[in-house]
DNA sequence: CCAGATCATCTTTTT
DNA sequence: GATGATCTGG
């Protein structure tokens, strides 16, 4: 137990209260997992069975990262059977082994949220119902609102205050749709990511022996992040540990920042009401920053009103003041923050991996791409577009999906044409409404289309028999071929390899490429040590791969920058830290200004930002920026000003920012203003449309791109005309047009913005 | 029925 | 400035 040494008093504490309930309030930086993994090690030390301990994190990789900690602390033996990982994966499992209880069939597939708001806007149609009113994001969000409150559909319309929204949205038949979307779903043998918590809630409540059977084994329970649990993630918590009470729960109410996915910040705030007994640890030295970022951060999350009283302190040096910088543009911002960057490594002989830019919106990372790539610095982004959200992928995972579960109607609507294999729109309605009409799968009407009444033409019929025949011999042998094999089978006799292969475009052959790392991906599954030689099916393979994220897939350390939105950066921390775009109404964001609840989540999401530096945090904030294809005016965040001055170090040129500061007004900002565009002076800084790409590499500050525009005189390419002579340019960015003659078309008026033209000749 | 072109709409954060 | 819906010619 030598390893206890390591820690400071309390930490002590909380690790060595295991019988009974305790809830560690961890400050940023405070040794949170730390004490994490020395307490499941403490826990495995006192000769626990690595099996009746369940531990719950936010994501995969914290779950990876403290399995390996802990297994170096003890060694693999001790932890090997240790449950661990997110509430998600967890429970998803355990409802496979007990989906015959629900009506799944135990290969059930996972929505995803596109799966689900693609169903949505089915129904909605079917319906007849408007699009705009029935939004899939808005009614998606409504459900899955619900879901996460533990409101079934049969509820959901007695409940007056969702009805009450509804009806002044007018969206009267959400609780019609919420129970037909449930109802698909259930049919199609698929979850979404609520159905999860959700089912796992209705298994407990209605099944007692299950329960008891689950209570039986998990006798000691540890939840990090518990500030970010929502009511059906508490309730199944609750449920577990009704007897024993030995749950520990982990968090910092400072750092909630995904109310709107359903968390709810009161869970960690009243733990000590549901368990009075509960030991209580605060955590509160903090040994990652110095204190001019502690005390900056404090001063700043202050203005919040719910929260736990708590005294975060640094005993490290005082360091650097926070860096206020000021850009006249997001690309100057990207610029100065990527200077400094070059600058800082050079100067200090500083790593890559010190240094973090940290956004509100995933929109933001392209700016900083750029210039990084300009700049010849080695960056990653994390989180922006999940691997697994890539069209490709999900279509390759649509067919496993398929495979594994022929019920699941939204992978075959995805795939059934795919590639392209002359099964149209038509033909996907007719068997779209007879499944409704007879409530069967879609597969089945696809397989016996005679039997089911389906009119077709002899053509399609064949193509339908195809398309079955090559699923049906894909799912007749899940037993025999084992994951990869199965899985580049179908790539291959489905024709996506060949089809992927065949593109010459740089992106084509990128899709063809991620689809290779996702067959590599598959055979280093199957040949993991912890299958131990085992064969590992498709099905599995496909129940692991639904749950992941981009954070998740492992890449070799290599020294970059890098660049996230602050929610991805959650657990991390960086020596200096870049807190980019802090202007009003992107962070905080527009729809959060008018409510105080939301706004305190901002603040607390900008506190998290904070302290995710060790050393120094830069914040930078652009005068104005581009936003959806415009240019839009912005003002210094609120937060900024929210911070005790004395640990800020203002911009130099930053009268800007000074004016705002000593005036001390009303916000009066209505949202960006939207503007026409109007050219830009003396086009620096100035956006043009980076049309055509001569691969010419430019190294020109502030005018980040130069490319080569058209102009008139040139001899160019297009697609579809072929080569023209471009006899006029006229208009500004974005409505820029070009005439261009072409020999066989003859004059053509193009909007540059879509016509693809490559550069044949440059002007004679 | 398909592919390509054009138009329309939207972006907060994610398991 | 990406993605999906709709239109158009083949």
């Amino acid at each position: 137990m030598d390893f206890l040494s390591d820690l400071n008093k309390v930490q002590r504490e909380a690790v060595q209260h295991i019988k009974g309930p305790s809830l560690i309030i961890a400050g940023a930086g405070s040794g949170k997992t730390r004490v994490l993994t020395y307490r499941m090690a403490y826990l495995l030390s006192q000769n626990i069975p690595s099996h009746t301990i369940l531990a719950l994190t936010f994501t995969n990789k914290a779950a990876r990262e403290m399995k390996e900690r802990i297994t170096r602390l003890v060694g693999e033996k001790a932890s090997r059977y240790v449950w661990m990982g997110t509430f998600h994966s967890i429970f998803a499992r355990i409802l496979r082994n007990e989906a015959h209880l629900l009506k799944y069939p135990s290969s059930y597939t996972i929505y995803d949220t596109t799966d689900s708001k693609n169903l949505i806007k089915t129904i909605v149609k079917e319906m007849r119902l408007d699009e705009k009113v029935y939004k899939p994001s808005e009614v998606y969000s409504r459900i899955s609102a619900a879901k996460n409150s533990l409101i079934t559909p049969d509820v959901y319309s007695s409940i007056s205050e969702l009805t009450q929204y509804d009806k002044y949205k007018r969206r009267d038949r959400m609780g019609e749709i919420f129970k037909i979307y449930a109802r698909r779903c259930h049919k199609a043998g698929a979850m979404d990511f609520d159905d999860l918590l959700l089912n796992t809630n209705i298994l407990f409540r209605d099944f007692p022996d299950v329960l008891n059977k689950y209570r039986q084994q998990f006798r000691y329970i540890l939840v990090d992040e518990y500030q970010d649990t929502n009511l059906a993630q508490y309730m199944i918590l609750k449920k577990l540990s009704e007897d024993h009470k030995n749950i520990s729960v982990v968090g910092d109410d400072a750092q909630s920042i995904y109310a709107f996915r359903g968390a709810c910040i009161e869970n960690i705030l009243n733990f000590r009401k549901d368990y009075p007994e509960a030991r209580v640890f605060k955590l509160e030295q903090n040994y990652r920053s110095t204190r001019n970022i502690v005390n900056a951060a404090n001063s700043l999350i202050r203005h919040n009103s719910k929260q736990i009283s708590k005294e975060v302190f640094s005993k490290k040096d005082a360091g650097e003041k926070i860096k206020i910088m000021e850009a006249e543009t997001d690309r100057e911002e990207g610029f100065l923050v990527v200077n400094e960057i070059f600058d800082e490594h050079l100067r200090f002989q500083m790593k890559y991996n010190d240094f973090a830019v940290l956004y509100r919106t995933n929109a933001q990372s392209r700016v900083f791409e750029e210039t990084f790539r300009k700049r010849n610095i080695p960056y990653r982004v994390y989180g922006s577009i999940s691997f697994y959200q890539r069209k490709e992928i999900k279509d390759v995972l649509a067919y496993f999906r398929l495979v594994v579960n022929l019920r699941d109607d939204e992978a075959l609507k995805r795939i059934i044409n795919y590639p392209a294999r002359g099964i149209g729109k038509t033909t996907l309605e007719k068997l779209e409404s007879l499944a409704n009409d007879t409530g069967k799968p879609m597969w089945e009407i696809v397989s016996h289309p005679e039997e089911n009444g389906l009119k077709i033409h002899t053509g399609t019929r064949k193509k339908l028999e195809e398309f079955s025949a090559m699923i049906r011999e894909f799912a007749d042998q899940q037993n025999q071929k084992d994951a990869y094999e199965l899985a580049f089978e179908i790539t291959r006799k489905s024709g996506i390899l060949k089809n992927l292969h065949n593109g010459t475009a740089p992106e084509e052959v990128s899709k063809y490429e991620n689809v290779r790392e996702l067959l590599n991906g598959i055979s280093e599954f199957i040949a993991a040590p912890e299958q131990e030689g085992r064969f590992v099916g498709l099905d599995e393979y496909l129940q692991n791969v639904t749950l992941l994220t981009d954070q998740d897939t492992e890449t070799e350390e290599l020294d970059t920058v890098k660049i996230m939105t602050v929610h991805a950066a959650k657990g991390l921390e960086f020596r200096h830290v870049f807190i980019a775009g802090m202007e009003e109404n992107l962070f905080p964001s527009q729809p959060s200004v008018n409510s105080q609840r939301e706004l305190e989540e901002e603040r607390r999401l900008f506190y998290v930002a904070l302290t995710r530096a060790k050393e120094r945090v830069t914040i930078s904030y652009a005068k104005t920026r581009f936003r959806w294809g415009g240019i839009t005016f912005s003002h210094p965040s609120r937060f900024i000003r929210e911070i005790n001055p004395q640990y800020l170090d203002y911009p130099v040129s930053g009268s800007a920012f000074l004016s705002v500061n000593t005036e001390n007004e009303e916000y009066r900002d209505t949202g960006y203003e939207k503007r026409s565009f109007s050219p830009p002076r003396s086009r620096q800084g100035g956006e043009k449309t980076h049309i055509i790409s001569t691969g010419k590499k430019t190294d020109i500050p502030f005018v980040p791109d130069d490319p080569e525009e058209i102009q008139a005189g040139m001899e160019v390419e297009h697609a579809r005309f072929g080569k023209g002579k471009v006899l006029q340019i006229e208009g500004v960015f974005p409505d820029t047009k070009a005439t261009v003659f072409f020999k066989e078309f003859g004059q053509k008026q193009l909007l540059l913005k879509f016509a693809k033209l490559k550069i044949v000749k440059p002007v004679v």
